[in-house]
DNA sequence: CTCTATCCCGACCGCGCTGGTAGGTTTAAG
DNA sequence: CTTAAACCTACCAGCGCGGTCGGGATAGAG
């Protein structure tokens, strides 16, 4: 399990609120009856959208939430690691933003060498990265809408496990 | 954080398997030493490579393991699909293998429009499976000796589902 | 002014899994 | 027969996930 139900309720989320007429706040309970998911938990992590910039808020009655920009300028790396808080295929990746990613593994480096699975997680985590930035909300909007998009997958996909 | 430190020391000890003279088993206990890792965990995680016919074991006084096959024929896939049980990036993926990774939401589909993160997560597993695919243990035991390798990142991914 | 819908926030909690330990049994070499 | 190793089963603590609860703060409607 890469992902929690806090990227994919976070996700939902964001494609709820890009199916909505622009400039129009949507309550929390809305979405919640219409993705049938927890109104509290949701409460929670669209606070972790909102931290991010990804959605705005009013207060109030009639209030609720939009998003800050257009579905097409959301791009989903920003989503996922705005939902779980970091990247890392494992645990000894600090989180990158800072630098890009970097491995402090647990036995240091011994006798020099360095650490051998290294290589590995970095080529996971670059494969994810540019998995997610090439992914926008919009092209989700739209899929769900029913217009399958035109099944892009030009290499056929070496060994689909 | 995708992977577990079983995929971590599973990954070690391949390598460190790797490394050694071939048709002579090593012990575990030596792994342990030279990796670090506690051996009564170790045990364990070699039981799954074992069942994944990955390495091969000799019992007895100066038993141990080696590789069922050459470095270059173990392809990382295989390798953390074997010690994680599972490549699935969200709960809903049933796994694999039968299909090919089909997805169903815990609220199956309302009003007959599909899941709507299915999408993403679909791309993000495409992504990872084709990043473990290109990875053999041979890399990684080139790699962990200092030689490392010539950047091969072969394709800019033209546009990778 | 008050009511009510909504966002917001902190505390709490059960469960399952991860990471690790312990102890014992079987196998085979010397 | 002793010893080194694989092998197996049961056990355990800690933690994060998924979820709940209760109570604010805020703003539109009557």
């Amino acid at each position: 399990m890469f992902f929690t139900t806090k990227a994919e309720y976070g996700v939902r989320l964001l494609i709820e609120l890009g199916r909505q007429p622009q400039d129009q706040p949507i309550s929390l309970k809305a979405i919640a009856d219409a993705e049938n998911l927890p109104l509290a938990y949701l409460e929670r992590i669209v606070a972790l959208l909102k931290r991010a910039d990804l959605v705005e808020s009013t207060r109030g009655a009639h209030g609720g939430y939009q998003l800050a920009r257009a579905a097409e300028d959301i791009v989903m790396d920003e989503v996922v690691l705005a939902l779980e808080g970091s990247l890392a295929p494992m645990e000894c990746f600090v989180d990158d933003r800072s630098d890009d990613g970097r491995v402090l593994c647990s036995h240091h480096d011994d006798s020099g060498r360095g650490c051998a699975t290294k290589l590995l997680w970095t080529r996971v985590q670059v494969g994810v990265l540019r998995t997610l930035s090439q992914t926008t909300l919009a092209e989700l909007v739209e899929f769900q809408s029913g217009k399958v998009p035109p099944a892009r997958e030009p290499a056929p996909a070496p060994s689909p496990v």
